[in-house]
DNA sequence: AGGATTTGACCCTC
DNA sequence: GAGGGTCAAATCCT
């Protein structure tokens, strides 16, 4: 089994949807602070995956991907049999962190979750062993204005690259195979299906989660220039 | 006791 | 008005 990432990015007007269905979400945005203030005004950036539900281990409970969340609602959605939960990162408080997540069992497909991840990590160095510093240095991360551009890419693909970095960072849970010769985006999708894949069911290796997340940006950033370099060629 | 989860209500967007 | 996202009190768990 593996995931399956789906770009949806909103804001831009250049929304990239993978094969597979997208979540019926309309794309509302959300805000906190329900004291007459404005919510859901801003549209922060919004990435959908899916995981197959761990073979391991409680089949109800929703995916780990390394950092740490907390819970702060379950809504039972239209037309689907089941509930969504909603998560912001634990560190909320503490960094600031404005770290969100969706999380949702495909009516159609039960044994796979549909994640969503809305805004980053700001603790991300720190997710699961949080330190004094809230904020990665710059060199660790790119700039926010950065991390927008990253952030849309979180649902386009990666590149082989990434699965270099990958294999650098320590991962070697694999356990399907990429297929793959194919080309442009259909390489990159089983990239990053396996990606996420290992990503969710990395308890195999006990490594930190929140490094993949790392290279997944850095993928991301690479992807970006890619595109951005065909898209001057053509 | 403190933190996490549950759950109903509230509010916003479409 | 419907549906979805968040809040916050109540409850549970460690």
């Amino acid at each position: 089994g593996s995931a399956t990432i789906l770009h949806r990015v909103e804001g831009g007007g250049n929304v990239r949807t993978m094969p597979v269905a997208v979540s019926p979400d309309s794309g509302r945005g959300s805000a906190s602070s329900s004291h007459g203030t404005s919510r859901r005004r801003d549209r922060p950036h919004r990435s959908s995956i899916r995981v197959p539900v761990p073979e391991i281990g409680n089949p109800d409970l929703p995916p780990d991907d390394g950092h740490t969340w907390r819970k702060y609602g379950q809504k039972k959605i239209l037309h689907s049999e089941y509930p969504r939960g909603y998560y912001r990162c634990t560190h909320r408080k503490l960094y600031d962190c404005p770290a969100k997540r969706m999380v949702q069992r495909l009516d159609a497909d039960p044994s796979t979750f549909e994640v969503t991840y809305i805004d980053h990590h700001t603790c991300h160095l720190s997710s699961t062993a949080p330190s004094l510093v809230p904020v990665p240095p710059p060199s660790s991360l790119p700039p926010a204005d950065h991390m927008d551009d990253v952030d849309h890419l979180m649902m386009t693909t990666v590149t082989p690259l990434s699965m270099g970095l990958r294999t650098q960072g320590g991962i070697a849970c694999s356990g399907g195979g990429i297929q793959g010769t194919a080309s442009g985006d259909r390489e990159a999708e089983y990239a990053v299906s396996q990606m996420a894949d290992e990503m969710f069911n990395s308890r195999c290796t006990g490594s930190t989660s929140s490094n993949i997340m790392d290279l997944i940006f850095l993928a991301e950033a690479e992807e970006d220039r890619r595109a951005a370099s065909v898209g001057k060629s053509q």
